[in-house]
DNA sequence: GCAGCTATACTTAGGCA
DNA sequence: GTGCCTAAGTATAGCTG
């Protein structure tokens, strides 16, 4: 069957899917109040498990925000460690940065392969970016059709039901389920009906590098 | 009143200070979930924002844990990269006028930041691919969608035809025609369609109206 | 150590000033 | 951009298997 149209339940908070928020001025706030949010998740962690924690968060803008404890030059230091390659358990007692010198002209070479290579992380970037905007827009296309079959569905009264008589409700019913079911699925809006005590979200969720 | 609720209020959850948990356990498991948490926030708040995240959390037991969008190297680089000034709570330019690396370990900086771009162009071609293939799929599944529909109802056998009756029959090639339109016009163009069909008393709001 | 539970503390989406 | 407000959605402390 079909779920009802969906109206605002409450003043509240509502729920949303994690993905990339469309309206731009919605995404900033959003940030906004995540942002702090995550920093202090990040300082609690420290705190209660006397760990180490470095976060750093680029907006969209490009503007950056750090959180480091005991400070982000040396846990970055620490993880990136004194070479190339990154050291699972550190040793690193360099509590500071050394001095940072800008590169001479040895590496010319490399320095324009890199900036090459910047250019086109930057350009993909931006590519990138526009197709997320394109899925947008037919996502938003989609949902303004889900709900627009919903709501036909919800508003229809029992008269009319009767109306239609027992094998259109069906066919319609069917129909309608289905095509929701399959736009869902197919579009990765649907949410797992089983168990709605969600669960077994245990492993390899997150990119997250284990060493 | 003496303070004599030294029990457990209940089963659930207790408010706690944000200082070091004492017993090595509870950190322990504490870390772990918190860790969870965090990682998870750091996901949420980069897709939702489309802002890049790196957090790097170290166990008490010197452990590191990452998790970094697009690239935890990548990013890295990027909030060390343009200057020296690189304290907590600073702002950086995602522009870099100049490449700074750290005294002493230029080339094999210099290497390893190509390696890590060249990283990065790679990933982010595939992710490039990847959203094409949703794209594509989503179109497909579009598709699928309305030719179901067609043949769900020019399949349908005439006893079936029969169990809806004569009225149903007459109406069937407009449901079809409908519905198609509708998902056509909604999916691709989010136009909302025109519901304000004449509706006798009977009249159904769906497409597919009483016969 | 991790997975599952319960009940609750905490976070935050959507509005509004 | 900031801050407050409400109600709901989430994260998670304390336990158990």
């Amino acid at each position: 069957m079909v779920a009802a149209a969906r109206r605002r339940p409450s003043l509240g908070r509502q729920k949303i899917e994690i993905r990339r928020i469309e309206s731009e001025e919605a995404r900033q706030v959003c940030f906004s109040k995540r942002r702090a949010g995550f920093f202090k998740k990040a300082s609690e962690l420290s705190i209660l498990c006397s760990a180490d924690v470095v976060a750093i968060v680029f907006s969209p803008a490009g503007k950056a925000y750090s959180f480091g404890h005991p400070s982000v030059d040396y846990l970055l230091e620490r993880f990136m460690g004194p070479n190339t390659g990154n050291n699972n358990n550190i040793n690193t007692n360099t509590s500071r940065p050394g001095v940072w010198v800008k590169r001479g002209r040895v590496e010319g070479e490399l320095n324009r392969q890199c900036g090459e290579l910047r250019t086109m992380v930057e350009a993909q970037r931006m590519r990138q970016e526009t197709m997320e905007e394109m899925m947008d827009k037919e996502r938003a296309a989609r949902n303004r059709a889900a709900a627009w079959i919903d709501t036909d569905v919800a508003h229809m009264s029992a008269e009319e039901l009767v109306g239609f008589g027992a094998g259109l409700m069906a066919v319609q019913g069917a129909v309608v389920a289905r095509a929701d079911q399959m736009l869902r699925d197919a579009l990765l809006i649907g949410r797992r009906p089983t168990n709605n005590t969600s669960r077994g979200k245990g492993a390899g969720f997150f990119p997250v590098r284990r060493f």
